[in-house]
DNA sequence: ATTAAACTTTACAATTTCTTAACGCGCAAA
DNA sequence: TTTGCGCGTTAAGAAATTGTAAAGTTTAAT
């Protein structure tokens, strides 16, 4: 069940905003001003906030900034509510770490969509992290075409990164020579003996050379 | 209702994908060869499409390239399946105008997401044309065509505007030329070798050169 | 119709990536 | 021990790809 926190000091608003989000299938908690916002989100641990940015005592600026500050709110979805054409504000609270921001007054529809539209990006951006393939402390992203190994960033070259997903594709799979320049390279490409070679103490040299190894006169496979 | 062309030349797999599919309420369609395959997305005119590479008569890879190459299938969604270790074939996937990738095996639950996923993708690229796009140190507007970085105001022309769209849309993936070239200037315009670089060029001139990517023969990504 | 802006092409420079080639090493068979 | 084969290593330069400036072309606006 999907969560969201509606933050807005104005208790029409708040009703008229929680009342279309429920009528929508929606968990709706509310809040009315910026310190309680931070508690019951700290409670609730919603999926996306919506806040009021003009609000007495603690302002959805600065709430926003506050909770962006915390880990477990990084992936949270923010979105601010505003009235119409405040330019300043508006850059303002995607400065402070807002996904999006909604203009007063609201309709009911657009409100609805809106919402859908951030969850379904959210959770995008969570299916696309499932597309890495985990091998030992590798993480080879496929889309970013690189190579994670922990928080360091390898860039391969296109070869490089085509040969690694190769041998990663079946860990533990001995690819004889041939099976590599036929997958790697084609069959009408013709290249040298040391070719190969060259590109795994490429590969080696960037990520390692334990994982990668030589079965002589057979070929290589990558071992876990 | 969403309808969805399967294509594998594999029976049980393509009652395994139909079965699952229409499990989940899709319509769904399948074809066990390339030219069946045309044939069945011209009468069916499918939401998407799931091709499975190794065919035999025509492949997967060859019936992408002719139905991006007909407008009707420019907006289809198409996905590839293959097997792991063909995983080398993903940049030529993209390249013919593919929106995602599969291998097999696959577990149903996965499919299942990976495909509402792909449909959600392209339905919010429809509908979602008036939110702010917050990626890094910039705000991209889709209504007004303008970026800001902080309160600065940088203007692009309609074709810039357009790249760093396409490539702020999914930050960090890595979009090939061809890819760009489909999805900016259509399939039957065809421009010089050099003119991505120049648009890039001056993206860069304009918003900061170290934010967009080179990859070397595979494409450019925006990064951070 | 004139001008300006946007877009594309051209020609070449710069850069990165890929391949080659020469040599060394180790191991196993003669 | 010697020989031969296969692989590792290195550096150089080939090949492929992209960057850049400038000139041409199209498009839009005044």
């Amino acid at each position: 069940m999907t969560k969201i926190l509606v933050v807005d000091d104005e208790e029409d608003i708040l009703d008229f905003l929680s009342y279309n989000l429920k009528k929508e299938g929606f968990d709706v908690a509310t809040a009315t001003n910026g310190l309680d916002a931070l508690a019951i989100a700290q409670k609730t641990q919603p999926d996306l906030i919506i806040l009021d940015i003009m609000m007495p005592e603690l302002d959805g600026i600065e709430v926003c900034r506050r909770l962006r500050a915390e880990p477990q709110f990084k992936q949270t979805v923010i979105t601010f509510l505003t009235a119409r054409d405040e330019d300043f504000t508006q850059i303002k609270a995607l400065d402070v770490g807002g996904d999006d921001y909604i203009t007063k007054p609201i309709k009911p529809q657009l409100l609805v969509s809106r919402v859908k539209a951030l969850l379904r990006r959210n959770k995008i951006e969570k299916d696309e992290k499932d597309d890495i393939i985990a091998v030992s402390d590798l993480k080879i992203d496929r889309q970013r075409v690189q190579v994670l190994r922990g928080e360091e960033i390898i860039d391969l070259p296109k070869k490089e990164f085509e040969l690694l997903l190769l041998l990663v594709s079946r860990p533990g799979k001995v690819f004889t020579r041939e099976e590599i320049y036929h997958k790697i390279w084609g069959n009408d490409v013709i290249v040298g003996d040391r070719t190969i070679d060259v590109h795994i103490r490429k590969l080696r040299e960037k990520i390692g050379s334990d994982q990668i190894k030589t079965l002589k006169g057979i070929g290589y496979k990558f071992d876990l």
